[in-house]
DNA sequence: TTGTACGCGTTATCAG
DNA sequence: CTGATAACGCGTACAA
């Protein structure tokens, strides 16, 4: 080991073994004598020897690490599935790798590409820009990608996701029970079918009541646009008590906007939003939302991603059931003639911890 | 390239080249013909070949990538601080996988284990949790690391950092401006330095105004612990008009706590958060704060590694300048005689928008 | 200007 | 049970 770390011919030599037989021994395989493994386990330990994982990858054509694509590590969604998908990664010994792309088509290219090039072929992917036809060239050269809760371009690439329209459904539901009429919607990005999908749920639901759902405001899951697109909707004049927001980031900017609008929430305003961040718990008032099941989803893609990788066959894909956590930001609608001063202090000085979960058979 | 991608050795065999002249012509490096370089590239382009990173890095040993380690990516300050370190790795040619430890000790010596083993010798660090010496062992055998805006253990690696100190008597000389005396403090994780500096801010400036400092509430930087913190501050009964925040997520979680219990912000608690995350320009009241400067940061800290990779010598460590961000959430403390149901729509109803930054020199 | 031969550290195949 | 030998794809002295 002259100038780095020691390699197996520095073993084969201090064993007086071969280099074959050190290999053999480290990684437990093949018919050994006891003794022989004890003695490379042994001297491995004394020489500090260090499996050279570049090697091996040239050797197998392969890696022991899977790759985690998310579009915008600023959304306060992604991190709570990034933990959550590496603790998974983990309990089947692989490491992830984070590739953080922006949502730009380029990036996300790029990253392909230097994956591909060390030998990294499984890839989780929340969420690709990239065309359906670049996605089906790579997994036809071999790699594996399993698009996470947002279904990639054209269903090109096995997905896993939760049941984004049935979660759409019970949060216009809820609003609906609490004797709301007048739902505005602040979907997501036109493109992203977790967007459509929540939509779709929200007008099969007003549909079902004989509400009109009409056209929503469009927002881009920032907290920014969900400000934007609330503070437009007041402009717009068009009435409403209730608003169900495609994400909690865009509901939580929806708030401020309301607030500093001078409507009350929920006192004149009720909100939904989507996701279950873990800010909403704390936001004043607490976000009543649509929890998505982070640990199943993770579980899900992971393992699904691993077969793959082993050449087993993809599952028929499901969806993974959504529930309605209920907290403070939601109410009844304000009666016809409103006392105009509602005091926003009720739902700050509300107890809070107080919370519901309802699942899909509840409904 | 029968199994999978073309090779040099495919290339020369198209061109009726050597391997060497092929592997010489795509670097282009070397004295070769034009007409060889073109045909090189032509035929490189026709097969579609891609170099092999790993094959590249077992002949190099090295690898045209850096990690990034960071111990909370669920901290909102972290994407922005990510974002900007990409961005700036971009610019040196170089990729940067992104390592989450969750502050975990052993996640981080596995991680430096595994990127050692993979050749990558370069790491910006937001904070290690490993002992100084096991840092210093892997210094010695080779890995550059930087570490960014959180010093390492012991100063055992260089290090990139904001001005933290200055920070906190910026945001301490802030309140005490607006009229303040009783100004209590939440801090962060006592046994990072960020923390320990953030309060000798406040404490130098406290005891500048003749103030007794007393003893800081305890945080770990996350939103449930400064809701925490500033319920265990309020039940204390010990009186305070304004509030330091050792960060925004904290601010953010303290000011729900606090209008929970009834207490308007800024009418009568004055809060200040540390950071400048996204989320605190929307948050109601709007948050002041102080502002770090994240491209200056990433921009030091990965130029510092490029050159350390190079074998360049490390220059002196400096401190970067923070800037103070007044918005909404501080105010003159309400008169001794405070009229009790203070008025919280006042600070909703506030204009949004308007903010004000000063910078040290203004002091 | 281009080609040959070997090394990087590991695994797999085939003998023994 | 163990040991040679080749191969993985590329970079680089050294030779021509």
């Amino acid at each position: 080991m002259p100038g780095g770390t020691a390699t197996i011919y520095d073993l084969a030599r201090a064993t007086g073994l071969s280099p074959s037989t050190v290999s053999r021994a480290l990684r437990g395989i093949g018919d050994l004598s006891p003794g022989t493994v004890a003695r490379v386990r042994e001297s491995a330990a004394r020489l500090r020897y260090r499996p050279n994982a570049v090697a091996r990858s040239l050797a197998l054509r392969g890696s022991d690490s899977i790759a985690l694509m998310l579009p915008d590590i600023a959304n306060p969604f992604f991190p709570a599935l990034v933990k959550a998908v590496q603790l998974r990664a983990r309990h089947h010994g692989m490491t992830v790798l984070l590739c953080n792309t922006e949502g730009v088509p380029e990036a996300e290219a790029e990253y392909l590409e230097m994956l591909a090039s060390r030998q990294i072929q499984g890839v989780v992917a929340m969420g690709l820009a990239i065309t359906a036809d670049e996605i089906r060239r790579r997994v036809g050269s071999g790699m594996k990608i399993v698009a996470l809760d947002r279904a990639a371009a054209g269903g090109s690439a096995v997905s896993v996701q939760a049941d984004h329209r049935a979660g759409g459904w019970m949060a216009t539901d809820h609003l609906l029970q609490r004797g709301h009429r007048a739902i505005a919607h602040i979907s997501g990005p036109a493109q992203l079918t977790v967007s459509t999908e929540r939509w779709e749920g929200y007008r099969d639901r007003m549909r079902q009541a004989g509400i009109d759902p009409g056209t929503p405001a469009r927002g881009d899951f920032t907290e920014s646009s969900g400000h934007r697109a609330a503070q437009e909707l007041i402009h717009s004049g068009r009435p409403f008590t209730a608003l169900f927001c495609a994400n909690d980031l865009m509901a939580l900017g929806a708030i401020s906007a309301l607030r500093s609008a001078g409507l009350g929430v929920p006192a004149q305003i009720s909100v939904v939003g989507f996701d279950d961040i873990e800010l909403g718990r704390y936001a004043v008032p607490a976000l009543t939302t649509i929890r998505q099941p982070l640990e199943a989803l993770a579980r899900v893609a992971v393992d699904l991603l691993v077969g793959l990788l082993r050449g087993e066959e993809a599952p028929a894909p499901e969806r993974l059931a959504v529930e309605l956590v209920v907290r403070e930001s939601t109410a009844a609608p304000p009666r016809p003639v409103a006392e105009k001063a509602a005091p926003l202090a009720s739902s700050g000085i509300a107890p809070r911890g107080g919370e519901e979960v309802r699942s899909r058979e509840d409904f």
